[in-house]
Formats: structure tokens, sequence, C-alpha cells
RNA sequence: GCGCCCGUAGCUCAGUUGGAUAGAGCAGCCGCCUUCUAAGCGGCAGGUCAGAGGUUCGAAUCCUCUCGGGCGCACCA
């Protein structure tokens, strides 16, 4: 058998599924019913109740309305075709129309020897067929360190991006600098302020409308050891473009830093700044305008609040109306400058230009308002060969011991992401972050998240690994090192494998690459921390068993048949833990510690 | 006023893209465990899926409206 071949493994779910196609082709031949066209879309998946059977499968309720014929019909049509096949035992109908199917007891042993044989690659899939797709996220404004929130936006976007890289698309990380903005001139100004004091000025409190936070201080500083005084008299406009540039340059080192401490990668870093200056901009509006997308004109006053200055103007407008948008958006600043909104558009072209027809970019819940014209210019500039995808994330709430959490004095105003890490670790953040959806509110509380409880899913999933890990080490005791190698485990026994609790944990385990391809379809890198959390329970049980009655223990002293091919069990979970939680970009711990433990 | 997100057990939340009797964990109640695999385990109870219509074989899920909460609404990002 060729190994090396199943590393897209063949999952159990995609052969039986190719099993009732082929029944359904088989029966309109024979003539049982007939309909139209393709054959509608089925799913196979274990049912909701285990004493349904392994699998089932809606397919007669899906033909029932283009062959005209009630489910239960074409269920009977189909079943006899069903039970002639290799692996199937056992097929009855049920409820409004069900397909229950029994498979053969080993051929989930024979899946368990395949996770054992993938290692951690069991779970990958080629649905994404090696599509292009390019995920923006993080892209926080370089004018300071990153706080919590950028933070789930971070965790969401390079989980989704691993997700989506495991589930067989063609994966790139980006992170777009906005560094053009007026935003960076006042960051610049700060600095600049920094660098007065630095020199012994007098600047007394830090004016309205200027960045306080502390960490700007030693930019100020190094700016005055390296450069003197050279710029104290010099006009804004002399020093402005130096500024900006050491300090954009500066922040961004501090928030790849901060992205560092969590293991979040990019691969491309795209500066808004080098867009404009290379006539991205240009090019993007040009584009527009050769389509009659772009027009001078003055929008209506906003509805509801009008702001207190507001005034009629003229301003260059995108026809955003036309793909769905509530009102035509400006591209230009009364200064003739222009908006963030004329970059991003930019921005979204050059993407396209580089080969993505899918983007998807993760943003905070404070730009929802955004998604629409956003949206809508991809869809122009694209000629609608282009998709945006965004995901919004909610705001989270730190607590600590049920109280919320304090801001960092370094900041000034909010809590640096550092913080959180620096008190709770990048591992555990990563997976708090993701033990919700991500565009519901998120409770993080820090004290919470470093007990060893049953209702901190971290270390719920942590100790499942840590315990497989655990009898592995005492396996050692009784056998070779070289029994327990995976590849070793893979050619065992697994016959003593029987009971129901032992098998429904590999169709657990087997149902990987069906989470994965889920989570991967929904863009909903969530759903990997609740699968995990459903394993490691799993798991769990299995252990409490063992407990109770200590010949359902992994190790069995006097049966080494059966405690090989419970070994082989444990180590196919164990690959399933680590191969998710490295979607998730958590290192698998090999034992846990406490008090409790270490004093025992 | 408009747009987006949300509303599921007392609490915190899942719910496999429309499937079978809606699931976990806490908290509650009842048992068991003075152990060497201990985050103790097992069980019970708890629901008008915010409400009302609609779509169909079938709705927590899709559509419309109502109620209630969050966020955002020119020239900022």
């Amino acid at each position: 058998m060729c190994r090396t071949g199943l590393k897209k493994t063949m999952t159990i779910y995609k052969n039986i599924h190719g099993a009732v196609a082929a029944a359904v082709a088989e029966a309109t031949k024979d003539g049982a019913f007939a309909f139209e066209g393709e054959n509608p879309s089925f799913v196979v998946e274990p049912p909701r109740d285990a004493a349904h059977g392994d699998l089932a499968t809606n397919i007669a309720m899906v033909l029932a309305k283009p062959a005209g014929k009630a489910p239960r019909a074409i269920a009977e049509a189909i079943k006899p075709l069903l039970e002639k096949h290799a692996d199937i035992t056992g097929v009855e109908i049920a409820g409004p129309g069900f397909i229950n199917l029994r498979l053969r007891p080993e051929i989930w042993l024979e899946e368990a020897r395949a996770i054992l044989a993938a290692g951690t690659s069991y779970g990958d899939s080629d649905l994404g067929k090696g599509i292009k797709v390019n995920v923006e996220y993080v892209s926080a404004n370089p004018t300071g360190p990153m706080h919590v929130g950028h933070g789930r936006g971070a965790v969401v976007g390079d989980v989704l991006a691993s997700l989506l890289a495991k589930a067989g698309y063609d994966v790139c990380r980006e992170y777009y600098i906005n560094d053009a903005g007026a935003q960076v001139d006042v960051l610049a100004r700060s600095v600049f302020l920094r660098y007065r004091e630095a020199l012994g000025e007098e600047t007394g409190a830090i004016p309205e409308g200027l960045y306080p936070g502390d960490y700007l201080v030693p930019v100020g500083k190094a700016l005055a050891e390296s450069e003197g005084r050279k710029w104290l008299d010099q006009p804004e406009s002399a020093w402005l473009p130096h500024f900006r540039k050491i300090a954009t340059d500066e922040m961004m080192a501090l928030i790849r830093a901060d992205l560092d401490s969590m293991n979040v990668k990019h691969a491309v870093f795209a500066s808004e700044k080098e867009l404009v200056e290379k006539g991205g901009v240009d090019r993007a509006v040009a584009f527009l305008q050769s389509k009659g997308l772009i027009y001078e004109g003055v929008l209506e006053p906003p509805k509801g609040k009008t702001p207190d200055d507001w005034e009629p103007r003229p301003q260059t407008l995108f026809r955003a109306t036309q793909f769905g948008d509530d009102t035509d958006r400006p591209l230009k600043k009364s200064d003739g400058s222009w908006t963030y909104f004329a970059s991003d558009i930019a921005y979204h072209y050059d993407k396209f230009k580089r080969g993505y027809g899918l983007m998807i970019d993760v943003w905070g819940a404070d730009h929802g308002g955004y998604v629409k014209r956003m949206q809508s210019a991809v869809t122009a500039v694209t000629e609608g060969k282009g998709r945006l995808v965004v995901r919004l994330c909610q705001m989270i709430n730190l607590l600590k011991d049920g109280q919320p959490f304090k801001m960092s004095k370094r900041a000034g105003t909010f809590v640096t992401l550092r913080d959180v890490v620096d008190e709770v670790g990048a591992d555990v953040v990563r997976f708090i972050m993701l033990t919700r959806k991500s565009d519901a509110q998120l409770d993080f509380d820090l004290a919470k998240s470093l007990e060893q409880t049953r209702d901190n899913p971290v270390f719920y999933v942590q100790y499942a690994h840590a315990r497989c890990c655990s009898v592995l080490r005492h396996a050692a005791e009784s056998f070779s090192p070289g029994e327990l190698t995976p590849e070793a485990l893979a050619e065992v026994d697994l016959a003593p494998i029987a009971t129901p609790d032992e098998l429904q944990m590999i169709k657990s385990l087997a149902s990987w690459s069906r989470a994965v391809e889920a989570a991967a379809l929904a863009e909903e890198p969530h759903r990997v921390a609740f699968y995990l959390m459903d394993i490691a329970a799993q798991f769990h049980g299995l252990w409490n068993k063992g407990n109770a009655d200590a010949s359902l223990r992994f190790i069995v002293p006097d049966d080494k048949r059966l405690t090989l091919a419970r070994l082989a069990l444990i180590m196919a979970a164990r690959t399933v833990i680590r191969s998710a939680l490295a979607v998730l970009g958590c290192q698998p711990m090999e034992e846990l510690r406490s008090e409790a433990t270490a004093a025992a």
C-alpha cells in the first residue's frame, strides 16, 4: 500500500458519499425514478444520535422534489443498492426519509491507521483546489502598540489563514500599513514633542490631539541622541517628513514585536504610502473613471444627528449606490487629497491584480459601517470578478476574577496586547480568542484562563493532550521505544478496540477533515476550538471509564495485544489534537504542572 | 431616521449552512469516590430557540414585520 499517496486522505465520508451517488445513478438507470439535471447536493454525515448508525444521508429527501416521488419511496429504491456495498453492513430508512448506514467496524479501525500514517497532516483537504485567497488582518495603525481588540483580529485572521491553507487554498497573509493619513502627521508631531522633551525643552502638558502614550518617549530620546538639536529651530515643514518616517518605522517595529509575541505571522506588509506614491490610487481612480463611476457632486446631509460643522460642498464621488451601498462615497477630502476610502480601493484593486480574486479582510466591529462601500468598490474595480469577504470581530471585555481589568499605564488609554500576553501567555490568548464566534462579544477573564479546571477550555484541551503523552510515557516502561512510534502502532492489530466509546472516539477523530472543511467554508476559525473541546471531552470520558473499571484503562498489564491497540488509539487522538492545535497556532503541552499535581 | 451584528436552559455559550426527540459547561438537586489515571465521577431536573406571520416534506437556521440590546452613520482612520 502506498502510504505517501494517502496524504490527502480519502475519507470515509467522501467514500460513502461516492457510493450513494453511484447508487442514485444506478437506480435512475434501472428506471426506479427519474429527475432532470445534475444530482442535487446531499450530505453524508454522522447522525445526531449515534444509535441511528455510523452515517446518515439525506439523499432521498433532496431528490423527492426533482424526482416527484415521496422521500421514503426513493429511499426504498436506493436501499438494496447500498446494501451491496462491501463496507456497508446495514441500511435503515428512518424518520422523514433519512437513510442510516452502518459500516464494518474495521472501516473505523483502518481510519485510525490512516491517522497514524498521516501524522499532523491528517485532516488536510483539497477543498480549496489551490485557489488563491488573500487574508488581511490586524492592519492596526502604526501609531502605537496593539491593544487587545487588535489581538482578537490578529488571532482570528491568523487562524483563518491557517485553516484555509489546511483546506487546500493558496493563502497569502497580509498586513496593510496605514502610513499615509493625517494620523501619521499627528504621530510625527507627538514624537517631535518627545524629542524636544528629551533635549530638555519645556514642553508642558501634552496638547489635545497629540498621542500621549509613554511608548513615544524612547523614540524621541533616540532621535535626540542620534540627531542632536538640529531640528529644534526648523519649521514643521522641514522636520515633518523625516519624523513621520522614523516614527512609523518605530511603531511598526513595536507592532511587529507584539505580533511576534503572539506568534502571529504575515507574509506581506503592504504600505499605503508606497501605494499612493507609486500612483496606485491614480490608477484605480482612473479605472473607475473610465467606467463612468466617478462624478463631482454634493451629498445629502446624513440622516438623524447632523454634525454641527456640516455644510454642503462639492466632492469627487464614487457611485457606490450602483453596487448596493446606501449612498455614494467621497474619494477626495476638501484639501484635494485622497480619502482613506480612495486608497483602500486602490489597495484592493492592487490585491486583485496580484491574482487574488478572493479577499478576506478581518476588521474590528467599529468598521461595520464600512463593509458595504468596500464591497461595492471591490465589485466595481474587479468588474464583478473579485469577491471581498469581511469578518468583523466584536469587542473584548477584559476581566480578572470577574472584575474589569485595569488599563496599562504605558499606553495611557487602553490595555495593550502585550500586557495580556505577559499575564497569561500567547497560547492561552490565542485559544481564548476563539472560544466564541468572532461576531459575538467575548468576555476574557485572565484569572479563569489560567485555572486548572473543567470550565477552562484551554486547560481542558491541553490536559487531554498531556494525558495522551502521560500514557505513552508510562507505556515506555513496558514497551521498547520502537514499538511506540506512530509507524509501529499503525501496524498493530486493532481488533481489540471494541467498546462503543472507543469506536466513537475514532469516529470523532475521523471527522477532523470534515470539521476543517466546514470551518473553512464558513470562514469561522472558532469551530476548530470547539472541535478540540469535543475531542478532549471524549478523551477525558475514556480516561474516566478507566478509573471506574481497571479493564478499561489504556494500559492493561497482562494484555499486551489490547494495550498496543489502545496505545494506537491514544497516539491517533494525540495526533489529531496536535493537528488541530497547529491550526490554532498553539503549542501542545507534554505535561501540565500545578501545585496540586506537583505535590502528589 | 438608516445600515450592520446579536437575542437559544437561572448564568456563559455551541448548534455540522434547512434535517430526526434543540446540546455542553457552570450554578441547583440526588447519589458515589478516604484514590495512585482525580480537572473528582455518575445521574436528575431545567426550553414558547425574543414575538408574530411566511417559504416546504421539514425552520433555532432562509424571507417580512414587531420588540429588546450593541456598534456605526460627509470632509477621520
